[in-house]
DNA sequence: TCGTCGAGGATTGTATACAAGGTATACAAT
DNA sequence: ATTGTATACCTTGTATACAATCCTCGACGA
């Protein structure tokens, strides 16, 4: 791996002092695991975003970001212009981007969409997922019952079961038009699988989809999506009110 | 529109002494009429496409885009990024870019979720459209009626009437995920309002829709766009399907 | 005291130079 | 003849320099 350094003259201006070590170990178009800085720094900036490092409502500017990044303004433009177009980032002419923020209106407009396309996936899943593609499902929700108290296990879980369904639909358009929704999750704060009794009751909504999917009964499976759905949206919007009333009776906590 | 040229130092190194006229009437950031550089070949490009003057399957490089638009490897750049992440292009690591070309089966497949997605929003037009917004969509139907035999001014009407639809379901969602099926309609070659009994029976449904908008029957307006939406795929399998009759007995016409 | 105008700073938009990667082709060896 | 290898070229990826734009802040005049 020290090879690939190759110093191609240790720098000329030594740019930030802290962060050099990892810009000698990226540096070049395709760093090693093949992956461009731009994607590097599109990754890194969406994590940012998704661990709340970067609060919602935040100025960015490229520079920062390059210097945070450790490269220079272009792959961070790209990056910026990528994640722009999917919507987590408002770029504002000359002046930065935003990172977007949505209200309780917007997540209510968001869930009615996927009350739309989440069903309308289950469903085609169920006419066309093929026995490995079942099986795939059924050790997801294997593992997934093993870590029901484990959020940083349960999370990417629950997303591979979303995108095994999506994947069985066998529709490249639904798969887009959901991904323009599902982008801006991220947006909406901490997951409801962070509380357990959440994660148990979207745990068995994922059984009894699957289950239906397993029966190839198109209809059961979009009723249940569209209940399993609408019933994450009650979820957040509960703890939306709890969390202002709390903070009503509790201003500073 | 002389005055805009402001030749900041004529050119440097007089890049191509062909296309020189055109590189003179942009040339600055925002040039003139506030769009950048990378906005207009991003326009350009996907109309480019849309008029079949890049082929689909065609195989496009950065340079070769930059030379015929008049402009630096840069804006070009950043617009064949944006139209990747529009899934026009097909990005090939070190390779170039190829135009998307999408067969039978992705045209059933997009229309299947259209039917989805545009019923949705007809429905939440008839409940949340405002006095205005109807009278507009009624004045679009009104010069639409007067060019049913010109495709030129006929497409961009049906494209308005769709869009305000969309405008008055007041949901960005459902915006963005239409706007991820929609983008790609252009690869699908010829509309099929260049015929007019198409656009005759097409304008005919749109009438209905807007009565039922007008009538506040959301029922109505989802029931009458899903069959909007899917007599406009038959239209084009027809099509598709007389096209490929034509040439089995016409090989080369 | 308030409004307007101008200078300056900050940030993006664009062009270009250079380096790294991939592919294809030509050549040699089996 | 076929296959493996090396080299050259083409394209993209990245860095940086410079121009244009927008916002801010301060000075000046009414």
């Amino acid at each position: 791996m020290a090879t690939r350094a190759r110093t191609r003259k240790p720098s000329r201006t030594a740019p930030d002092e802290g962060a050099l070590e990892r810009i000698a170990a990226r540096r070049m178009p395709a760093a090693g695991d093949g992956r461009s800085l731009a994607e590097v720094a599109c990754d890194e900036i969406r994590r940012a975003i998704r661990e709340g490092r970067v609060p919602t409502g935040a100025h960015l500017t490229e520079m920062e970001l390059a210097g945070w990044l450790g490269m220079s303004r272009t792959p961070v433009r790209e990056a910026m212009r990528r994640l722009e177009s999917e919507g987590l980032l408002l770029n504002q002419p000359f002046r930065g981007a935003l990172v977007m923020r949505l209200d309780a209106e917007d997540m209510q407009q968001m869930f009615a969409v996927r009350e739309l396309l989440e069903p309308a996936a289950a469903a085609a899943c169920a006419l066309r997922a093929t026995g490995s593609e079942i099986a795939a499902l059924r050790e997801v929700l294997g593992r997934e019952a093993e870590v029901l108290g484990n959020p940083a296990a349960l999370i990417p879980l629950n997303r591979q079961f979303h995108d095994l369904i999506l994947e069985a639909a066998r529709n490249q358009f639904l798969k887009k038009a959901i991904a323009a929704v599902y982008s801006l999750i991220p947006l909406l704060g901490d997951s409801n699988l962070l509380d357990e009794p959440h994660a148990r009751a979207a745990h068995l909504q994922h059984l009894a989809i699957l289950e239906a999917i397993e029966a190839r009964d198109d209809a059961g499976a979009e009723l249940l999506a569209r209940s399993h759905v609408s019933h994450s949206l009650e979820c957040r919007l509960a703890r939306i009110k709890g969390n202002e009333l709390k903070s009503t009776l509790n201003p500073q906590s």
